[in-house]
DNA sequence: CAATTTTTTGACCGGTTGGACAAACGTTAG
DNA sequence: CTAACGTTTGTCCAACCGGTCAAAAAATTG
C-alpha cells in the first residue's frame, strides 16, 4: 500500500506553464461570467488553446475554479492578517483600509470572482468562510475590541467595521463599471482610486459631522 | 397604417396573474444564478408550470429579465430621490442610509439581480446608468456639495459619499451569507440590521477617532 | 348549448455544453 | 535510431439549452 493520496504532483514544466495560462483565462472568463455562466470553450480560446487540450491539464471545468478559489483566499485574507495588535490603532485600521483598496486597484477580477462565488451562495467555499474567515476575522475583531477598552477608537462593533471595510473598497472592483458610468470620462482614470482612498480614509477616522475646533 | 407599436397590452386576468408568477419565480432565480447561468426550465419549475406554458407568457428569457429590470429600477433610485435639499443634511443622510438599509433588508433579491448585472459588466442596463443614474447622482451630489460649503457637514467627495452608502448597504444583501457565516448563527437574526444601521449611523457622522468631549 | 378564444401540453428541433477517447504528433533519454 | 513518454488534435457523445409548433384542454362569449 504506497502513500500516493498526499503526494504532490509531479510535474513537467510543459504542465507547469500551461496550468498557468489556463488559470490566468479562466480567472478572466469566470470573474465576468460567472461559474455557471462560462463555457470550456471561453476558457480554452482565452488561453489559446484548443478545449481537449485544456481538459488535459485540468480534468474538469470545476477543477480549474476550485484551484483558483484556493489561491485567491491566502492573497484575499493577507490584509487583513498583518492587521497588528502592538501598532497604532488609527493608523492600522487606515493602514488596513489602503490594502484593500490597492487589492481593488490591482486585482479587480479576483475581487469579482469572489464576489461571483458569494453572491450565489457561495455554494463551493461556504466551509472557508465558517472556519479559516470566521476564525480570523473573530480574532482580529478582538484586537479591535481591545483598542475601543483602552479608547484609542470610539466603541462600535468591530465585525460590522470589518463589513464596512470589505464593502467600500471591494465596491471599487466589484462595481467598477457603476463607478465609471457615474463619474464619466473625466474621472474615470487613474485618479479615481486616490480621490477614494483620501475619502474613505476621512470617512472611516473623522465621519461626515464637521469637527470642533 | 394603423399606431399599433406604442399601445399598451391589453392582458387578461390570467395573463396579469400569471405573469407577476413568472416573475416572481424569475427574480429568485436571476438573482442567485445571474442570466446566463439561470435556465428557463428552472424558472417554469420554481413557476409551477411548464417551458412551453412559461415561453407562451413570456417569448423569450431576454424578456423576463428586462421586465424584471425596468421595475426595480425604479424602486431602487427611490430612496436617492428623496434626498431633500431644504431638509437638515445630517438627518438627510441618515435617512438615506436608513432606506438603503432597509431595501437590502426587504429586497435582498432585487439587491442581488442588480450586483450580478453590474458584476458581469452591465451588459444590459449600462445606458441607464449612463442616463438616468448618472443625472440624479450628479443632481444629489450638487445638493450634498451645496451642504459642504454651508459648513453643515465636511468637505468631502459627494460622489464617493454615494458610492459609499451603497457599498455598505447593499453588502448586508449581497454578501449574506459571508456576513451569516461570519457573524455565527447566534447575531445572523433579524436583529443583525439593527445592529448594522447603528453601526453605519455613528461611521458615517462621527467616524471612528474619539470624540473630543 | 355551441362557437370562439385563450391557455396548456407533449413532441420536437438545431445548437451548445461538458467531457471521453483514440489516434497523431512531439520530445527526450538510452 | 528507437522506445517510452508527454502533448495535441479531431471526432464523437449524451445531456442540456432556448425556442417552435400543432393539437388538446379549458375558459369565455354569444
Amino acid at each position: 500500500m504506497t502513500m500516493e493520496s498526499a503526494a504532490p504532483p509531479r510535474r513537467t514544466r510543459i504542465q507547469q506553464e500551461k496550468r498557468e495560462l489556463i488559470l490566468e483565462a479562466a480567472l478572466e472568463v469566470f470573474s465576468t461570467h460567472g461559474f455557471r455562466g462560462s463555457t470550456i470553450d471561453q476558457i480554452a480560446e482565452a488561453a489559446g488553446m484548443s478545449k481537449p487540450n485544456l481538459l488535459y491539464y485540468f480534468r474538469r471545468k470545476e477543477d480549474i475554479h476550485e484551484t483558483l478559489m484556493e489561491r485567491l483566499l491566502d492573497t484575499w485574507l493577507a490584509p487583513l492578517r498583518e492587521l497588528d495588535d502592538s501598532g497604532d490603532p488609527i493608523a492600522e485600521i487606515r493602514g488596513y483600509i489602503r490594502r484593500k483598496l490597492e487589492m481593488a486597484r490591482d486585482y479587480p477580477r479576483e475581487s469579482r470572482l469572489f464576489a461571483n462565488e458569494i453572491l450565489q451562495g457561495a455554494p463551493r467555499i461556504m466551509p472557508m468562510l465558517e472556519g479559516e474567515l470566521k476564525t480570523l476575522v473573530d480574532e482580529k475583531a478582538e484586537i479591535i475590541k481591545g483598542w475601543m477598552r483602552a479608547g484609542k477608537i470610539v466603541k462600535t462593533d468591530p465585525w460590522h467595521l470589518i463589513f464596512a471595510i470589505w464593502a467600500t473598497t471591494q465596491h471599487y472592483a466589484d462595481f467598477d463599471v457603476q463607478v465609471r458610468a457615474v463619474l464619466g470620462p473625466d474621472r474615470s482614470g487613474e485618479g479615481r482610486f486616490e480621490d477614494a482612498a483620501r475619502f474613505l480614509e476621512n470617512l472611516f477616522i473623522h465621519g461626515l459631522a464637521p469637527h470642533k475646533a
